[in-house]
DNA sequence: ACTATGTCCTGCGAGC
DNA sequence: TGCTCGCAGGACATAG
């Protein structure tokens, strides 16, 4: 289940691999679509664009495409567009500055970015299949359906990034929430990344029961969870994210972070601080798990 | 404006 | 061996 980590894991790998590349024609699954654009609307903006750039916002992958050079007249409009792209910050205009269409991917539980060669065979629950000028295909597979392709401009994630968000504003998120500490954090809204690995995991290492609400949280706890979420998602990054359920990244390999979990998915098992059972409760419909000794 | 809950979707493993 | 059933959960819709 891709959460920031994985996700961050998968679009550097994909970075690698595709950036530069073209995007010379487009397959979409004709079932009911886990696209959230129309699909000939997504087919007509992936067509012909060269991928100038792969990242990750929130839970997102997102590409930023510019036309083929190939295929369109590389007349730029320079004069106009370079002051409005400084008026903006700049960032979202350096790349594409004719047109700045991306391609947002979000992988849902089970959704699968892979790269093969053309005659491999397509895997059962392919979705979309993108044709490469480099001869290869960037194939879209997602047995779930969770996932969801769109296209967009300007793509922001709808809350704070987790590794960006200053203490200040963190407290300001939560401070006044009565839902349980444990469903803020998975509130994209707020923050856009954390899901329910990090979450219980963050929560375990600043010490804080799931079910608390945020509204009763203090500034040294909200102090203590603000740096746990960062440290908590860095780890995982710097490892290559957590192997659960299918995930891998975009070379097929496994990330190493689920061996430093310190209470998701151990219901039962001593706690590694104090050898007190892993409890799981239900809190919004998601498993959490805490150790009911460390935990207040 | 918040909050809580149900729904989607398929594969897998436990249990009989 | 083969079956059923519960569970996994991100995002969104809906209701309160």
């Amino acid at each position: 289940m891709p959460e920031l980590p994985e996700v961050e894991t998968i679009a550097r790998g994909l970075a690698e691999r595709v950036v530069g590349d073209v995007i010379l024609s487009v397959w979409l699954g004709s079932k009911p679509e886990p696209f959230k654009s129309p699909a000939p609307e997504l087919a007509a903006v992936l067509e012909s664009r060269r991928i100038a750039r792969v990242g990750r916002v929130g839970k997102h992958i997102v590409f930023d495409l510019e036309p083929d050079r190939r295929s369109a007249p590389r007349k730029a409009k320079k004069t106009k567009k370079t002051k409005k792209a400084k008026d903006r910050g700049g960032q979202a205009e350096t790349f594409g500055g004719v047109c700045g269409a991306q391609w947002i991917v979000h992988l849902g539980m089970t959704g699968r970015l892979t790269i093969e060669a053309p005659d491999r065979e397509v895997e059962k629950h392919t979705h979309a299949i993108l044709t490469l000028a480099s001869g290869r295909e960037l194939r879209f597979v997602d047995p779930r359906r969770f996932g969801r392709l769109s296209v967009a401009r300007g793509f922001l994630a709808p809350g704070k990034e987790p590794l960006e968000v200053e203490l200040d504003a963190f407290v300001r998120l939560f401070r006044l929430r009565k839902t349980p500490i444990k469903s803020a954090l998975l509130n994209q809204k707020l923050l856009s990344g954390v899901g329910n690995i990090y979450a219980d995991e963050s929560l375990f290492r600043s010490s804080i029961r799931p079910r608390r609400r945020a509204s009763s949280l203090s500034s040294k706890e909200l102090e203590q969870l603000w740096r746990a979420v960062r440290e908590v998602l860095e780890e995982a990054i710097a490892l290559g994210g957590s192997s659960v359920s299918d995930y891998v990244n975009a070379d097929g390999a496994e990330g190493f972070f689920q061996l430093q979990h310190r209470v998701y998915g151990r219901r039962g098992e001593p706690c590694l601080v104090c050898q007190t059972p892993i409890r799981r409760v239900v809190i919004a419909g998601r498993s959490s798990h805490y150790c009911p000794h460390c935990q207040k």
